[in-house]
Order: C-alpha cells, then sequence, then structure tokens
DNA sequence: AATTGATCTTTACGATGTAAAGATGGGAGG
DNA sequence: CCTCCCATCTTTACATCGTAAAGATCAATT
C-alpha cells in the first residue's frame, strides 16, 4: 500500500532497448550474451544520457528537461544520473558545457570562411545569433546560471573559451592586442558592448520580443538583416536618405 | 492512512496571523469578531499575495518562489491563490506586471530629473539597470518568457507601455518621431540596438558574467562606469589618450 | 430569513529531485 | 580458476510541487 509511487513509473517505462546512435559503444559484453537485451551495465551512459538530454531538450523545450525525462529517454532507471552527475545542476553544467563547445565550434568555422573585412566583423555575431536560433533550448540552458554549476571544470573551460574568443575578436577588429589581464576602461567597453548587444539581442529574438519591431519594419525585413543594421550604422544621428 | 501527503504540510503551517502591511484590508469585518484571528474570507487575498510573492522571492529567490510558498507566506491555505490567479504562470504572469510597472516608475522618474542633454540620454539605461540591480528576482520573472502568459491585459500592457517609452526615447535621440506604427531599417535598428545593449549588459551584469571583465579594469570600476563607457565611447577605432 | 455565489480549505493524485539500500557483474588478487 | 571488491545500475522511499475536485464559510442579494 505504499508502491503507490511506482506505479505509473513502472506501468510507463517500456524500455526501449537502447538504440544508441554511438554503436561504438558496449566493446566488452556485444554479442556474446544475447539473452538480456538490456545488460545491466550501460557500458557508455555519460554520453548516452547527455545525448538523451539534448534530444529532450530540442523535443520538449527546457520545461520538459527533467532527470527522470532523460532517463527515460536513454532507457534506464530514474535514479541512473545521480552517480554520474550527482544532481540535475550537474547534468545541467555538463550539457550547457556540450553547448559551449557546439557554440564555439560554430563561431570558429564562420570566422574562418570571411573574406571581407566588413564580412569578417558581421560573421561572428551571425554566427552567435544562427547557433540560438537553431538550439534555443541549448542557448537557454548555457545563459540561464540560476542552475548551473560552473565549479564544474568542463562548463568553465568551455565557458572561458568562449568569452576569450570574443574578447579577441573585439581587439582585432579594434587593432589592439588584449594584453593579458589588463583592460582599458575604453577596451573593457567594446568588449562588454558588443557582447551585451549580441546576447541582448539574441535574448529578445528568443524570447519574441522583437517581433513588435520587425513587424513594423519594411516588408520581408529578417532578424538577421535587422542585427546587420545594429552592427554597422552608426550609432545616433539622422540615416542617410535612400 | 492515506493522509501521508497533508502531514508535513499541515505540521508546518503555524498559519502566523495574517500581519497584512496594508491595514486598510478587511474594511467590513475588523474588530467586531474577535474571536477567529484569521477569518476565513481574507478581503484582498489578491493583493496581498502578490506581496507575499514579492517577499518571497526577494528572500528566497526564483527557485523558491513557489505557489505553496507563497500561499504559506500570505497565511493561506496552498490552494488559496488558484482562485486568483488560476495558475502558477498566473500568478507569475501578474507579478511580472507590477514589476513592470514599478520598472517603468523608476524610468520615467528618472529621465525627469536629467539636466543636461547627455545626462538625459544616460538616465534611462542607468535607470534601467539600477532596477534590475536593485530588484533582480523581478527582473528575471519579467524577461522569463517561458512561464509568462502574455495575453494578459495587466501584463501586455505594462510590457508594452514599457517598450513604447524605450522607442519612444530613442526616438527623442534621434530627433526624429516615431511615426505611428512603420519604422524604417535604421530606426529599428537604433531602437533594437539601444535595447539589446541595455538588456544584454543587464542580462549579463546579473549572471555575474561581467565580473571577469570589470575585475581586468582600472582599479573600483562599477558597473555604472562601465555602462557608462559603453553607450558614450564610439564604436570602433582607437580610443583617445588620456 | 433563506439562498446563492464568491472565496477559502481539505483532500487527493501524479510528477519531480534526491537519498539510501539492494542487485549485478567486470576486474583484481589469491 | 575462484573469490571478493567496487563501480554501476535498480528499487524503494519520501518530501515537495502543481493542479483538480469537493467541501466549508460567509457576505450580499432576493
Amino acid at each position: 500500500m505504499a508502491k503507490i509511487d511506482t506505479k505509473s513509473e513502472t506501468a510507463r517505462r517500456t524500455r526501449p532497448p537502447r538504440t544508441s546512435s554511438t554503436a561504438a559503444s558496449r566493446p566488452k559484453r556485444g554479442a556474446a550474451s544475447v539473452k538480456s537485451e538490456t545488460p545491466y551495465h550501460h557500458g557508455a551512459l555519460r554520453e548516452a544520457l547527455l545525448e538523451a538530454a539534448e534530444r529532450v531538450l530540442e523535443r520538449d523545450g527546457l520545461a520538459g528537461l527533467t532527470l527522470r525525462a532523460v532517463a527515460r529517454e536513454a532507457g534506464v532507471s530514474h535514479a541512473a544520473p545521480t552517480h554520474h552527475f550527482g544532481d540535475l545542476t550537474g547534468l545541467l553544467s555538463e550539457l550547457a558545457a556540450v553547448g559551449f563547445r557546439q557554440f564555439n565550434a560554430a563561431m570558429a568555422s564562420s570566422c574562418d570562411a570571411a573574406t571581407t573585412p566588413l564580412e569578417a566583423a558581421l560573421a561572428r555575431p551571425k554566427a552567435y545569433v544562427a547557433y540560438a536560433q537553431a538550439h534555443p533550448g541549448m542557448y537557454g540552458i548555457m545563459f540561464r546560471t540560476e542552475r548551473l554549476d560552473y565549479s564544474r571544470p568542463s562548463l568553465h573551460e568551455a565557458a572561458e573559451a568562449s568569452f576569450a574568443g570574443l574578447a579577441n575578436a573585439i581587439g582585432m577588429m579594434r587593432q589592439e592586442r588584449i594584453s593579458g589581464d589588463a583592460l582599458t576602461l575604453n577596451q573593457g567597453a567594446a568588449i562588454a558592448r558588443a557582447w551585451s548587444m549580441v546576447h541582448g539581442f539574441t535574448t529578445l529574438l528568443l524570447d519574441g520580443r522583437l517581433e513588435d519591431i520587425l513587424g513594423r519594419l519594411p516588408e520581408g525585413t529578417t532578424a538577421e538583416r535587422l542585427l546587420e543594421a545594429m552592427l554597422t550604422v552608426p550609432m545616433a544621428g539622422k540615416p542617410p536618405g535612400p
């Protein structure tokens, strides 16, 4: 009469046969014991859980991303993630680290593809926004600090690399070297301005708060075009007539 | 044997005697029936709940802001909020509306106090950031779209007023009239740039992500000073030497 | 004065995070 | 080869949360 809790839980757990996309997992056991379709020891649960988490996040959004949902998606018991991540914060932090690495890779590759100086200057912000639009859930996690543990090395490093890349780009654009650790006020302001602008734009865009503006712009103006205009046009004064 | 749920709940509910800060509540009953310290009908539960929610938010942060916690804080049963807000989304939305009204008032009053043109141009962004720093929880709710219902009139109006004030200020700064509903690309870009910059800066600041930059700036540089520099200094090129 | 409808409480249920104890089996040491 | 250990995963349990539904209470209307 105390099993009320597990009733629905057990009933739902159909346990799909762990269609792991990374077929390289479980090198030891494998075809030796065919009797048990889902061996007790997964072999690569950590990675499988992170992939499952990403899938759940894309499918059900941030609200659906729970420890138990991720465990279900991976086909393991609801308490299995605990051993690998300790906590919901732990899982989210590691997932955010994955996101930052994807993010950094996307930024780096898009920068390499630039040819003209103007293109080079716009490539990074565009890639920033493009990543967020392609992976809104990921972006949401990465910048939702309340449930993140930055003392975790993987997250700290990935996020740090992201910031370093940004600061570097700004420095190059200003044709200065960002020397070591010290910054002048104007250097700091340039970095903070660029970051704030792109990050703020992205946040507002994902929250749908720019639709109001976009709707009033000339027909068919995209968010990317608006971003370009934001970054290109001088800060104040009358715009040049058409 | 099915009362396991209510056990701890009831045990905790000490029911403080509703020390309502707004003494104007319950005009009808009052001193007539002294026997019941907490009358069955509160009289102004809606407002009391919103105030309680704000208190809980400031004390326990976003994570602690639950329907039940708010009900506890207000000294009513955990299901009482349902009748007034329907939903957690409802409560959060109404609370966000309160926040937007506070926010708008702060912005307006700070704009009136400006004397020089430069001061006037900086007053609004400074007030923006200042409000967020003074009420981080509120700000978090106001711009956390996922659990907000913008179809609610109070929230929609309050947020709309906030946006209108911003757009107006940008238009005045550009010495243009924002005519009706249409916007040129440059006008839209100016609005989006200003909003993105201030909102992004605020978000990054509240998330502690600017501490890295602030720490590398000249000794004792505050966030407000950095914001000023962001808004004052030209966007690119070498800074003027000291 | 009886009724009614709004307001608040009780009770109940499914879901979640987390802790703790039990099961499993790969690998180390005899 | 056998046994034992321990990392890994499962079971079980519990406090809390959001929400729904039914019951209690009371002010106001008829």
